[in-house]
DNA sequence: TGGTACATGTAACATGTTACATGATTTG
DNA sequence: CAAATCATGTAACATGTTACATGTACCA
């Protein structure tokens, strides 16, 4: 029930087409909420009915015609109440932890193996979360709400991707001791 | 996908029913992995059509009959190739974060009366974990298969409810600074 | 000539959630 | 006497994924 808000999220800070929300949900917002363009089309259907945005056909030269969506005043409110409502932590829900759990009935070395790939990609994002803290968060402070909200976010990212590394390292060297690690695991 | 295969773990170690199921879905392989009891008998029908598990109906006094599954020589054969596919690692998708990203436009106060709410369940979910190391995992270390990738998988659990508990302490700090907390917020 | 960006959609299917449905036994 | 536990399911709906569908403009 959250893409509709995450989409009202992102037009209350201004108005976008469902092809500009598509990649939004690719990059910011969808460090905290994915969706692709059939989810995103579809929701705007139901938003346009629900009367929380109204979308205006723009004609374009040399591009396709776009349709821009606008919040309208019942979706700035249906924001505000939704963040009143309660939101509990999402459960974990891991491919990984589940081969982990049932380590006797699975290949260890792939196991090992899919540890190492996320490793890599852990240290990917938290690579790229740094260079997002240098360039886009240096100097905000005493900023606005945004800014704020978004440091916080950012740190959260940074958070959870030192961690994941941390325990990556300590899985690895856990499970080379119990089953040394061969190179031929991967597909 | 991987519902299918989570039921599998679970019968590889022993056959259960899918009341069984439901349960160890909701503590166990239920920290890694969520699921109702609608699904699991949804997925138990289709199981039992792949052939990966076969179902015995079981005769019960004083309890209602109930229908006991075991896992297939095909079902482990699954299991195993399964572990070697990639398990890359799941989006985050969390509400809060949304709310966070749009701060401008939410309700801060009521933002930031949700972290506390986060807080304590963190902090609930850490001493639930701690438990657990101290009684389950107090002395297996060159144990077995299971042991380690279940003893992986709680470090795992405590690293994650520490970095958030972390988090969510210097995300209150920042909001409070930002705008002094009232204790009117909640519903 | 082929790939990427722009731009919007439908259809089918898989998965997850909420509600409904039934009925015995045990525990407080 | 009410609630929880045991035990299994269906139906409807919401959400997410994969594939299909179309067509222009620009760049190498």
């Amino acid at each position: 029930v959250a893409l509709a808000e995450a989409i009202l999220v992102c037009l209350a800070e201004q108005p976008l087409s469902g092809y500009d929300l598509t990649k939004t949900f690719q990059t910011s917002i969808g460090f905290f909420w994915r969706a692709d363009h059939q989810q995103i089309y579809r929701e705007l259907r139901r938003l346009r009915e629900s009367g929380w945005v109204h979308g205006e056909a723009v004609v374009q030269s040399g591009k396709p015609d776009k349709r821009v969506y606008t919040i309208t005043e019942a979706g700035r409110a249906r924001l505000v109440e939704w963040s009143r409502e309660s939101h509990p932590a999402p459960p974990v829900k891991d491919d990984l932890l589940v081969t982990l759990y049932g380590l006797a009935d699975v290949d260890v070395g792939a196991v090992a193996a899919q540890i190492t790939q996320r490793l890599t990609a852990h240290r990917e994002r938290l690579e790229l979360y740094e260079r997002i803290e240098r360039t886009v968060y240096a100097d905000v402070d005493g900023a606005d709400a945004t800014a704020v909200g978004r440091a916080l976010g950012l740190q959260l990212g940074l958070d959870y991707e030192r961690a994941w590394i941390h325990w990556c390292r300590h899985a690895l060297a856990r499970l080379d001791a119990f089953a040394p690690a061969r190179d031929d695991n991967l597909p």
